[in-house]
DNA sequence: TCAAATTAAAGAAAAAATTCTTTAATAACT
DNA sequence: AGTTATTAAAGAATTTTTTCTTTAATTTGA
Protein backbone atom coordinates (compact mmCIF):
# COMPACT_ATOMS: atom_id res chain seq x y z
CA UNK A 1 0.00 0.00 0.00
CA UNK A 2 1.94 3.03 1.23
CA UNK A 3 5.02 2.70 -0.87
CA UNK A 4 6.59 4.93 1.87
CA UNK A 5 6.73 2.78 4.61
CA UNK A 6 9.13 0.07 3.12
CA UNK A 7 11.79 1.34 4.23
CA UNK A 8 10.66 2.49 7.89
CA UNK A 9 12.79 0.19 10.15
CA UNK A 10 10.74 0.27 13.74
CA UNK A 11 6.68 -0.55 12.66
CA UNK A 12 4.71 2.39 11.51
CA UNK A 13 2.37 3.05 15.19
CA UNK A 14 -1.23 2.64 14.95
CA UNK A 15 -3.57 4.84 14.63
CA UNK A 16 -5.79 4.24 16.98
CA UNK A 17 -2.85 4.60 19.42
CA UNK A 18 -1.57 7.98 18.35
CA UNK A 19 -5.44 9.35 18.28
CA UNK A 20 -5.97 8.24 21.90
CA UNK A 21 -1.76 9.44 23.18
CA UNK A 22 -3.20 13.47 23.19
CA UNK A 23 -6.12 12.30 25.80
CA UNK A 24 -3.29 10.70 27.86
CA UNK A 25 -1.11 13.52 27.69
CA UNK A 26 -4.08 15.65 28.37
CA UNK A 27 -4.77 13.94 31.45
CA UNK A 28 -1.25 13.35 32.28
CA UNK A 29 -0.71 17.02 32.82
CA UNK A 30 -4.25 17.61 34.75
CA UNK A 31 -2.18 15.36 37.47
CA UNK A 32 0.94 17.15 37.43
CA UNK A 33 -1.09 19.95 38.03
CA UNK A 34 -2.68 18.12 40.78
CA UNK A 35 1.25 17.51 42.22
CA UNK A 36 0.89 13.75 41.20
CA UNK A 37 4.63 12.53 40.56
CA UNK A 38 3.65 9.03 39.60
CA UNK A 39 0.97 7.44 38.24
CA UNK A 40 -0.08 3.38 37.61
CA UNK A 41 -1.84 2.24 34.15
CA UNK A 42 -4.77 1.00 35.76
CA UNK A 43 -5.42 4.73 37.53
CA UNK A 44 -5.08 6.17 34.05
CA UNK A 45 -7.54 3.57 32.63
CA UNK A 46 -9.68 4.18 35.25
CA UNK A 47 -10.14 7.71 34.84
CA UNK A 48 -10.55 7.68 31.08
CA UNK A 49 -12.66 4.28 30.94
CA UNK A 50 -10.22 2.53 28.95
CA UNK A 51 -8.58 -1.33 29.11
CA UNK A 52 -5.24 -0.79 31.76
CA UNK A 53 -3.01 -3.54 29.28
CA UNK A 54 -4.71 -1.28 26.54
CA UNK A 55 -2.90 2.29 27.89
CA UNK A 56 0.42 -0.38 28.92
CA UNK A 57 0.34 -1.08 25.13
CA UNK A 58 -0.09 2.86 24.09
CA UNK A 59 2.65 4.61 26.21
CA UNK A 60 4.76 1.67 25.18
CA UNK A 61 5.41 3.70 22.52
CA UNK A 62 7.23 6.46 24.01
CA UNK A 63 9.73 4.13 25.31
CA UNK A 64 9.39 4.90 28.64
CA UNK A 65 8.88 2.11 31.01
CA UNK A 66 6.95 2.23 34.05
CA UNK A 67 7.77 0.50 37.77
CA UNK A 68 5.66 -2.06 39.35
CA UNK A 69 4.08 -0.92 42.22
CA UNK A 70 4.73 2.94 41.21
CA UNK A 71 3.50 3.18 38.04
CA UNK A 72 5.04 5.85 35.18
CA UNK A 73 6.69 8.64 36.13
CA UNK A 74 4.42 11.51 35.45
CA UNK A 75 6.72 14.30 34.61
CA UNK A 76 8.89 12.04 32.20
CA UNK A 77 5.81 10.83 30.55
CA UNK A 78 4.24 13.76 29.66
CA UNK A 79 7.61 14.59 28.04
CA UNK A 80 8.18 11.44 25.91
CA UNK A 81 4.83 11.85 24.61
CA UNK A 82 5.13 15.44 23.59
CA UNK A 83 8.34 14.50 21.99
CA UNK A 84 6.95 11.67 20.25
CA UNK A 85 4.09 13.37 18.93
CA UNK A 86 6.02 16.53 17.96
CA UNK A 87 3.71 18.93 20.19
CA UNK A 88 6.43 20.56 21.53
CA UNK A 89 8.26 21.46 18.34
CA UNK A 90 6.95 24.30 16.33
CA UNK A 91 5.38 23.14 13.06
CA UNK A 92 4.17 25.40 11.05
CA UNK A 93 1.61 25.29 8.92
CA UNK A 94 -0.57 27.04 5.98
CA UNK A 95 -4.00 27.61 6.02
CA UNK A 96 -6.07 27.94 2.53
CA UNK A 97 -9.99 29.27 3.08
CA UNK A 98 -10.31 31.49 6.17
CA UNK A 99 -14.33 31.24 6.22
CA UNK A 100 -15.64 30.70 9.37
CA UNK A 101 -14.03 27.18 10.17
CA UNK A 102 -10.83 28.56 8.93
CA UNK A 103 -11.35 31.51 10.83
CA UNK A 104 -12.17 29.53 13.95
CA UNK A 105 -8.83 27.51 13.50
CA UNK A 106 -6.87 30.61 13.47
CA UNK A 107 -8.06 32.23 16.49
CA UNK A 108 -8.46 28.62 18.29
CA UNK A 109 -5.63 29.17 21.15
CA UNK A 110 -5.26 25.25 22.13
CA UNK A 111 -3.22 24.55 18.63
CA UNK A 112 -0.21 26.35 20.20
CA UNK A 113 -0.38 23.24 22.87
CA UNK A 114 -0.11 20.87 19.82
CA UNK A 115 2.90 22.89 18.58
CA UNK A 116 0.89 23.92 15.57
CA UNK A 117 1.44 27.28 14.05
CA UNK A 118 -0.48 28.73 11.23
CA UNK A 119 1.92 31.23 9.90
CA UNK A 120 -0.68 32.22 7.01
CA UNK A 121 -3.68 31.90 6.49
CA UNK A 122 -5.14 32.91 2.35
CA UNK A 123 -7.83 33.68 0.62
CA UNK A 124 -9.46 34.76 -2.98
CA UNK A 125 -12.23 37.06 -1.45
CA UNK A 126 -10.78 40.55 -1.48
CA UNK A 127 -13.09 41.35 1.50
CA UNK A 128 -10.72 38.56 3.95
CA UNK A 129 -7.09 39.65 2.37
CA UNK A 130 -5.65 41.84 4.57
CA UNK A 131 -7.47 41.31 7.44
CA UNK A 132 -6.03 39.44 10.37
CA UNK A 133 -7.53 36.98 12.31
CA UNK A 134 -6.19 35.80 15.79
CA UNK A 135 -3.05 38.05 14.89
CA UNK A 136 -2.49 35.57 11.51
CA UNK A 137 -2.55 37.81 8.36
CA UNK A 138 -5.24 36.45 5.76
CA UNK A 139 -3.22 37.01 2.20
CA UNK A 140 -4.04 36.67 -1.61
CA UNK A 141 -4.33 33.56 -2.37
CA UNK A 142 -2.00 34.44 -5.17
CA UNK A 143 0.57 34.96 -2.90
CA UNK A 144 0.93 31.54 -1.88
CA UNK A 145 3.79 30.24 -4.42
CA UNK A 146 5.83 33.46 -4.16
CA UNK A 147 6.08 33.01 -0.31
CA UNK A 148 6.34 29.08 -0.12
CA UNK A 149 9.32 29.10 -2.09
CA UNK A 150 10.72 30.99 1.23
CA UNK A 151 8.99 29.41 3.96
CA UNK A 152 9.36 25.87 3.72
CA UNK A 153 6.29 25.20 5.27
CA UNK A 154 5.39 21.39 5.50
CA UNK A 155 1.65 21.28 6.74
CA UNK A 156 -1.06 22.71 4.77
CA UNK A 157 -4.67 23.20 6.49
CA UNK A 158 -7.49 22.90 3.86
CA UNK A 159 -10.70 24.78 4.90
CA UNK A 160 -12.02 26.23 1.46
CA UNK A 161 -15.40 25.32 -0.22
CA UNK A 162 -15.73 21.33 -1.34
CA UNK A 163 -15.42 22.63 -5.03
CA UNK A 164 -11.75 23.67 -4.68
CA UNK A 165 -10.53 21.64 -2.54
CA UNK A 166 -8.39 19.59 -4.71
CA UNK A 167 -7.44 22.51 -6.96
CA UNK A 168 -6.10 24.06 -3.74
CA UNK A 169 -4.66 20.56 -2.49
CA UNK A 170 -2.72 20.17 -5.56
CA UNK A 171 -1.36 23.74 -5.32
CA UNK A 172 -0.31 23.25 -2.03
CA UNK A 173 1.41 19.93 -3.08
CA UNK A 174 3.52 21.88 -5.58
CA UNK A 175 4.53 24.49 -3.02
CA UNK A 176 6.41 21.44 -0.67
CA UNK A 177 3.18 20.94 1.49
CA UNK A 178 3.84 17.65 2.61
CA UNK A 179 1.13 17.02 5.05
CA UNK A 180 -3.05 18.62 5.08
CA UNK A 181 -5.28 18.49 7.15
CA UNK A 182 -8.59 18.21 5.47
CA UNK A 183 -11.43 19.42 6.67
CA UNK A 184 -13.68 19.50 3.52
CA UNK A 185 -16.09 17.03 2.36
CA UNK A 186 -14.05 16.71 -0.64
CA UNK A 187 -12.31 13.31 -1.56
CA UNK A 188 -8.54 14.01 -2.19
CA UNK A 189 -6.63 12.77 -4.84
CA UNK A 190 -3.04 13.32 -4.48
CA UNK A 191 0.27 11.54 -4.79
CA UNK A 192 0.98 8.62 -2.32
CA UNK A 193 3.26 10.53 -0.17
CA UNK A 194 1.27 13.24 0.86
CA UNK A 195 -0.15 12.46 4.17
CA UNK A 196 -3.86 13.55 4.11
CA UNK A 197 -5.70 13.69 7.49
CA UNK A 198 -9.17 13.96 7.10
CA UNK A 199 -11.70 15.67 9.55
CA UNK A 200 -14.47 15.43 8.68
CA UNK A 201 -17.80 17.23 10.65
CA UNK A 202 -20.15 15.11 8.29
CA UNK A 203 -18.51 11.76 9.74
CA UNK A 204 -18.86 13.01 13.20
CA UNK A 205 -22.36 13.82 12.69
CA UNK A 206 -23.46 10.75 10.93
CA UNK A 207 -22.13 8.89 13.78
CA UNK A 208 -23.79 10.72 17.18
CA UNK A 209 -27.23 10.88 15.11
CA UNK A 210 -27.14 7.28 13.80
CA UNK A 211 -26.59 6.38 17.33
CA UNK A 212 -29.09 8.99 18.66
CA UNK A 213 -31.88 6.97 16.49
CA UNK A 214 -30.57 3.66 17.02
CA UNK A 215 -31.39 4.32 20.75
CA UNK A 216 -35.04 5.57 20.81
CA UNK A 217 -35.91 1.78 19.70
CA UNK B 1 -20.97 -3.16 27.82
CA UNK B 2 -23.57 -0.87 26.32
CA UNK B 3 -26.91 -1.65 27.79
CA UNK B 4 -28.92 -0.30 25.52
CA UNK B 5 -27.76 -2.14 22.98
CA UNK B 6 -29.07 -5.69 23.94
CA UNK B 7 -32.45 -4.69 22.98
CA UNK B 8 -31.64 -3.99 19.61
CA UNK B 9 -33.04 -6.20 17.19
CA UNK B 10 -30.53 -5.45 14.08
CA UNK B 11 -26.93 -5.19 14.94
CA UNK B 12 -25.67 -2.27 15.27
CA UNK B 13 -23.67 -0.58 11.89
CA UNK B 14 -19.95 0.03 12.95
CA UNK B 15 -18.02 3.19 13.31
CA UNK B 16 -15.86 2.68 10.54
CA UNK B 17 -18.62 1.99 7.94
CA UNK B 18 -20.49 4.82 9.64
CA UNK B 19 -17.47 7.42 9.38
CA UNK B 20 -17.54 6.63 5.63
CA UNK B 21 -21.35 6.45 4.48
CA UNK B 22 -21.13 10.35 4.49
CA UNK B 23 -17.74 10.42 1.66
CA UNK B 24 -20.39 8.01 -0.13
CA UNK B 25 -23.40 10.29 0.14
CA UNK B 26 -21.63 13.72 -0.91
CA UNK B 27 -19.51 12.09 -3.51
CA UNK B 28 -23.38 10.55 -5.04
CA UNK B 29 -24.48 13.69 -4.97
CA UNK B 30 -21.80 14.83 -7.07
CA UNK B 31 -22.44 11.92 -9.79
CA UNK B 32 -26.19 13.41 -9.47
CA UNK B 33 -25.42 16.86 -10.50
CA UNK B 34 -23.63 15.69 -13.59
CA UNK B 35 -26.79 13.23 -14.31
CA UNK B 36 -25.38 10.06 -13.27
CA UNK B 37 -28.63 7.67 -12.75
CA UNK B 38 -26.35 4.89 -12.19
CA UNK B 39 -23.25 4.02 -10.20
CA UNK B 40 -21.30 0.41 -9.50
CA UNK B 41 -19.58 -0.29 -6.66
CA UNK B 42 -16.20 -0.29 -8.80
CA UNK B 43 -16.43 3.11 -9.47
CA UNK B 44 -17.35 4.51 -6.13
CA UNK B 45 -14.03 2.68 -4.94
CA UNK B 46 -11.52 3.80 -7.35
CA UNK B 47 -13.00 7.67 -6.94
CA UNK B 48 -12.54 7.15 -3.44
CA UNK B 49 -9.64 5.08 -3.60
CA UNK B 50 -11.26 2.10 -1.34
CA UNK B 51 -12.07 -1.39 -1.90
CA UNK B 52 -15.33 -2.28 -3.85
CA UNK B 53 -16.51 -4.75 -1.46
CA UNK B 54 -15.94 -2.64 1.02
CA UNK B 55 -18.39 -0.43 -0.99
CA UNK B 56 -20.72 -3.01 -1.23
CA UNK B 57 -20.87 -4.16 2.20
CA UNK B 58 -21.13 -0.45 3.60
CA UNK B 59 -23.88 0.40 1.60
CA UNK B 60 -25.42 -2.15 2.17
CA UNK B 61 -26.63 -1.22 5.60
CA UNK B 62 -29.20 1.06 3.43
CA UNK B 63 -31.17 -1.93 2.05
CA UNK B 64 -30.67 -0.58 -1.36
CA UNK B 65 -29.45 -3.74 -3.44
CA UNK B 66 -27.89 -2.53 -6.47
CA UNK B 67 -28.41 -4.51 -9.96
CA UNK B 68 -25.79 -6.54 -11.24
CA UNK B 69 -24.13 -4.90 -15.08
CA UNK B 70 -25.55 -1.27 -14.56
CA UNK B 71 -24.77 -0.86 -10.15
CA UNK B 72 -26.90 1.41 -7.90
CA UNK B 73 -29.53 4.01 -8.57
CA UNK B 74 -28.15 6.87 -7.59
CA UNK B 75 -31.05 8.83 -6.61
CA UNK B 76 -32.52 5.78 -4.59
CA UNK B 77 -29.12 5.12 -2.92
CA UNK B 78 -29.04 9.05 -1.94
CA UNK B 79 -32.16 8.90 -0.85
CA UNK B 80 -31.51 5.90 1.30
CA UNK B 81 -28.54 7.05 2.68
CA UNK B 82 -29.77 10.53 4.13
CA UNK B 83 -32.60 8.06 5.67
CA UNK B 84 -30.26 5.83 7.12
CA UNK B 85 -28.07 8.79 8.46
CA UNK B 86 -30.83 10.85 9.61
CA UNK B 87 -29.89 13.45 7.50
CA UNK B 88 -32.51 14.54 5.50
CA UNK B 89 -34.88 15.03 9.44
CA UNK B 90 -34.19 17.97 11.40
CA UNK B 91 -32.26 17.17 14.47
CA UNK B 92 -32.07 20.46 16.99
CA UNK B 93 -28.81 20.99 18.94
CA UNK B 94 -28.12 23.45 21.73
CA UNK B 95 -24.98 24.58 21.77
CA UNK B 96 -22.85 26.00 25.30
CA UNK B 97 -19.77 27.50 24.89
CA UNK B 98 -19.73 30.53 22.07
CA UNK B 99 -16.50 30.99 21.78
CA UNK B 100 -14.53 30.82 18.65
CA UNK B 101 -14.27 27.38 17.64
CA UNK B 102 -18.58 27.22 18.98
CA UNK B 103 -19.12 30.60 16.79
CA UNK B 104 -17.93 29.08 13.63
CA UNK B 105 -19.90 25.89 14.27
CA UNK B 106 -22.93 28.24 14.53
CA UNK B 107 -21.84 29.96 11.43
CA UNK B 108 -20.92 26.93 9.32
CA UNK B 109 -23.48 25.89 6.38
CA UNK B 110 -23.05 22.67 5.97
CA UNK B 111 -24.61 21.49 9.27
CA UNK B 112 -27.58 21.98 7.33
CA UNK B 113 -26.86 19.08 4.90
CA UNK B 114 -26.44 17.17 7.86
CA UNK B 115 -30.04 17.93 9.04
CA UNK B 116 -28.48 19.48 12.44
CA UNK B 117 -30.17 23.07 13.51
CA UNK B 118 -28.33 24.39 16.41
CA UNK B 119 -31.61 26.18 18.37
CA UNK B 120 -29.74 28.08 20.51
CA UNK B 121 -26.24 28.78 21.93
CA UNK B 122 -25.77 29.48 25.78
CA UNK B 123 -22.68 30.98 27.26
CA UNK B 124 -21.66 32.80 30.52
CA UNK B 125 -19.93 35.78 29.25
CA UNK B 126 -21.79 39.07 29.26
CA UNK B 127 -20.30 40.33 26.72
CA UNK B 128 -21.54 37.28 24.26
CA UNK B 129 -25.13 36.98 25.86
CA UNK B 130 -28.43 38.65 23.58
CA UNK B 131 -25.38 38.82 20.71
CA UNK B 132 -26.24 36.73 17.48
CA UNK B 133 -23.58 34.52 15.45
CA UNK B 134 -25.15 32.79 11.69
CA UNK B 135 -28.63 33.70 13.07
CA UNK B 136 -28.40 31.91 16.42
CA UNK B 137 -29.10 33.82 19.55
CA UNK B 138 -26.31 33.22 22.39
CA UNK B 139 -28.35 33.21 25.77
CA UNK B 140 -27.10 33.09 29.13
CA UNK B 141 -26.45 30.09 30.52
CA UNK B 142 -28.54 30.26 33.20
CA UNK B 143 -31.28 30.27 30.73
CA UNK B 144 -30.10 26.80 29.66
CA UNK B 145 -32.96 24.17 32.31
CA UNK B 146 -35.88 26.75 31.87
CA UNK B 147 -35.66 26.19 28.16
CA UNK B 148 -34.76 22.93 27.55
CA UNK B 149 -37.87 22.21 29.70
CA UNK B 150 -40.00 22.98 26.76
CA UNK B 151 -37.69 22.36 23.67
CA UNK B 152 -37.30 18.73 23.95
CA UNK B 153 -33.84 18.72 22.41
CA UNK B 154 -31.70 15.75 22.12
CA UNK B 155 -28.20 17.26 21.19
CA UNK B 156 -25.67 19.21 22.69
CA UNK B 157 -22.76 20.22 21.25
CA UNK B 158 -19.80 20.65 23.82
CA UNK B 159 -17.46 23.87 23.04
CA UNK B 160 -16.47 25.18 26.17
CA UNK B 161 -13.24 25.63 28.05
CA UNK B 162 -11.86 22.20 29.12
CA UNK B 163 -12.15 22.72 32.66
CA UNK B 164 -16.02 23.66 32.72
CA UNK B 165 -16.76 20.68 30.52
CA UNK B 166 -17.46 17.79 32.15
CA UNK B 167 -20.32 20.19 34.77
CA UNK B 168 -21.91 21.59 31.29
CA UNK B 169 -21.92 18.22 30.29
CA UNK B 170 -24.10 16.85 33.20
CA UNK B 171 -26.56 19.89 32.91
CA UNK B 172 -26.77 19.20 29.19
CA UNK B 173 -27.73 15.17 30.31
CA UNK B 174 -30.06 17.09 32.90
CA UNK B 175 -32.02 19.12 30.50
CA UNK B 176 -32.84 15.87 28.71
CA UNK B 177 -29.61 16.08 26.13
CA UNK B 178 -29.26 12.20 25.13
CA UNK B 179 -26.34 12.65 22.97
CA UNK B 180 -23.10 15.09 23.08
CA UNK B 181 -21.01 16.21 20.38
CA UNK B 182 -18.03 17.14 22.79
CA UNK B 183 -14.89 19.14 20.87
CA UNK B 184 -12.86 19.66 24.12
CA UNK B 185 -10.39 17.62 25.32
CA UNK B 186 -12.01 16.70 28.16
CA UNK B 187 -13.01 13.11 29.49
CA UNK B 188 -16.49 13.19 30.07
CA UNK B 189 -17.58 10.61 32.93
CA UNK B 190 -21.73 10.80 32.00
CA UNK B 191 -24.72 7.89 32.40
CA UNK B 192 -24.39 4.91 30.26
CA UNK B 193 -26.92 5.74 28.27
CA UNK B 194 -25.35 9.40 27.35
CA UNK B 195 -23.78 9.24 23.54
CA UNK B 196 -21.28 11.17 23.54
CA UNK B 197 -18.89 11.65 20.02
CA UNK B 198 -16.00 13.24 21.00
CA UNK B 199 -14.02 15.41 17.85
CA UNK B 200 -10.71 15.90 19.26
CA UNK B 201 -8.62 18.46 17.07
CA UNK B 202 -5.30 17.15 19.12
CA UNK B 203 -6.03 13.47 17.99
CA UNK B 204 -5.96 14.10 14.72
CA UNK B 205 -3.43 16.43 15.47
CA UNK B 206 -1.24 13.69 16.95
CA UNK B 207 -2.01 11.40 13.45
CA UNK B 208 -0.79 13.99 11.30
CA UNK B 209 2.43 15.17 12.96
CA UNK B 210 3.47 12.10 13.86
CA UNK B 211 3.06 10.89 10.11
CA UNK B 212 4.60 13.47 9.13
CA UNK B 213 7.85 12.91 11.25
CA UNK B 214 7.55 9.01 10.36
CA UNK B 215 7.87 10.03 6.88
CA UNK B 216 11.08 12.18 7.13
CA UNK B 217 13.34 8.98 7.31
C1' DT C 1 14.40 -9.81 56.02
C1' DC C 2 10.59 -11.96 54.14
C1' DA C 3 5.89 -12.40 52.51
C1' DA C 4 2.12 -10.02 50.09
C1' DA C 5 0.15 -7.15 46.98
C1' DT C 6 0.37 -4.41 43.00
C1' DT C 7 2.11 -3.48 38.77
C1' DA C 8 4.35 -3.40 33.91
C1' DA C 9 5.57 -6.27 30.19
C1' DA C 10 5.13 -9.81 26.97
C1' DG C 11 2.70 -12.98 24.66
C1' DA C 12 -1.81 -15.50 23.69
C1' DA C 13 -6.52 -15.27 22.65
C1' DA C 14 -10.50 -12.95 21.13
C1' DA C 15 -12.91 -9.63 18.58
C1' DA C 16 -13.40 -6.55 14.90
C1' DA C 17 -12.56 -4.89 10.46
C1' DT C 18 -10.83 -5.37 5.95
C1' DT C 19 -9.69 -7.81 1.95
C1' DC C 20 -10.07 -11.83 -0.93
C1' DT C 21 -12.72 -15.49 -3.27
C1' DT C 22 -16.53 -17.60 -5.13
C1' DT C 23 -21.12 -17.56 -6.90
C1' DA C 24 -25.10 -16.03 -9.20
C1' DA C 25 -27.35 -12.60 -11.73
C1' DT C 26 -28.01 -9.75 -15.72
C1' DA C 27 -27.21 -6.48 -19.17
C1' DA C 28 -24.69 -5.80 -23.47
C1' DC C 29 -22.83 -7.67 -27.48
C1' DT C 30 -22.49 -10.95 -31.14
C1' DA D 1 -31.04 -16.39 -28.65
C1' DG D 2 -26.60 -17.43 -26.83
C1' DT D 3 -22.26 -15.90 -25.06
C1' DT D 4 -19.40 -12.89 -22.57
C1' DA D 5 -18.16 -9.53 -19.40
C1' DT D 6 -19.33 -7.07 -15.43
C1' DT D 7 -21.35 -6.73 -11.20
C1' DA D 8 -23.48 -7.38 -6.36
C1' DA D 9 -23.77 -10.53 -2.69
C1' DA D 10 -22.29 -13.82 0.52
C1' DG D 11 -19.01 -16.06 2.89
C1' DA D 12 -13.96 -17.24 3.85
C1' DA D 13 -9.52 -15.71 4.98
C1' DT D 14 -6.54 -12.31 6.45
C1' DT D 15 -5.16 -8.56 8.98
C1' DT D 16 -5.60 -5.43 12.59
C1' DT D 17 -6.91 -4.17 17.08
C1' DT D 18 -8.35 -5.09 21.57
C1' DT D 19 -8.72 -7.83 25.58
C1' DC D 20 -7.14 -11.56 28.46
C1' DT D 21 -3.53 -14.30 30.78
C1' DT D 22 0.75 -15.20 32.59
C1' DT D 23 5.14 -13.84 34.33
C1' DA D 24 8.50 -11.22 36.59
C1' DA D 25 9.70 -7.24 39.08
C1' DT D 26 9.57 -4.31 43.13
C1' DT D 27 7.80 -1.58 46.68
C1' DT D 28 5.36 -1.80 50.95
C1' DG D 29 4.32 -3.69 55.30
C1' DA D 30 4.74 -7.25 58.67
Amino acid sequence: MNESRKYKTKKQVSEPTLKRLPGYLYFLEQQKEEGVLNISAPTIGKKLSCDPTQVVKDLSVTGIKGKPRVGYNTYELIHALEEFLGFNRINEAFLVGAGNLGSALMAYQEHQELGLKIIAAFDTDEVKIGKSVGGIHILDYNKLFTLSGRLNVKIGILTTPNNVAQDVAEDMVNCGVRAIWNFTSANLDLPEDVIVQTTSMSSYAAVLLRRLNDSDK
